[in-house]
DNA sequence: AAATATTTGTACGTATGTATG
DNA sequence: GCATACATACGTACAAATATT
């Protein structure tokens, strides 16, 4: 599902989403690493500062772990 | 020629503009190595991504090629 | 062979400036 | 004014490839 720009919902919102879905549809399992930020940019055609911002929604949540210089690991569901 | 740091161009865009003025001029012929990133780092006092970005524009344009664990090398021109 | 140093590659953290709605 | 978004730039950390000792 590719994001709206036109849209109501921000990008970074919108890439979150992306990214729970992800997690949900057993995409990236626990323990394993989201898309880094570049991938993110590339993948969605944004700056990385909105991939940072969709990353840090779900980091937030405790859905997933940020660790500098290694990428966003995903929680094993509480 | 120092860099401009209030100026309108980019610092990765002004050290490009040098190493390519630096190629011309024959400082770097065909098959040397570029100074490292860290030599730029030191030489114009910027930030390693910085420097990287500036190898990267001639590396695009295919003036330079760059090796991992090597360095940047002046291609021949064409 | 092994250890160390050099150099590029990747990745996140942070800050600032600009533009738009 | 504020939130969103892009671009630039410095900082920090670690990995991978290469070169040297």
């Amino acid at each position: 599902m590719p994001i709206d720009r036109e849209g109501a919902a921000p990008l970074y919102l919108q890439i979150a989403a992306e990214l729970r879905a992800g997690i949900k549809a057993g995409l990236w399992p626990a323990g394993r690493r989201l898309p880094s930020e570049t991938e993110l940019m590339n993948t969605y055609g944004v700056a990385r500062l909105t991939a940072r911002s969709a990353v840090r929604v779900l980091a937030r949540a405790g859905e997933v772990e940020v660790v500098q210089g290694r990428g966003a690991y995903v929680r094993r569901a509480a």
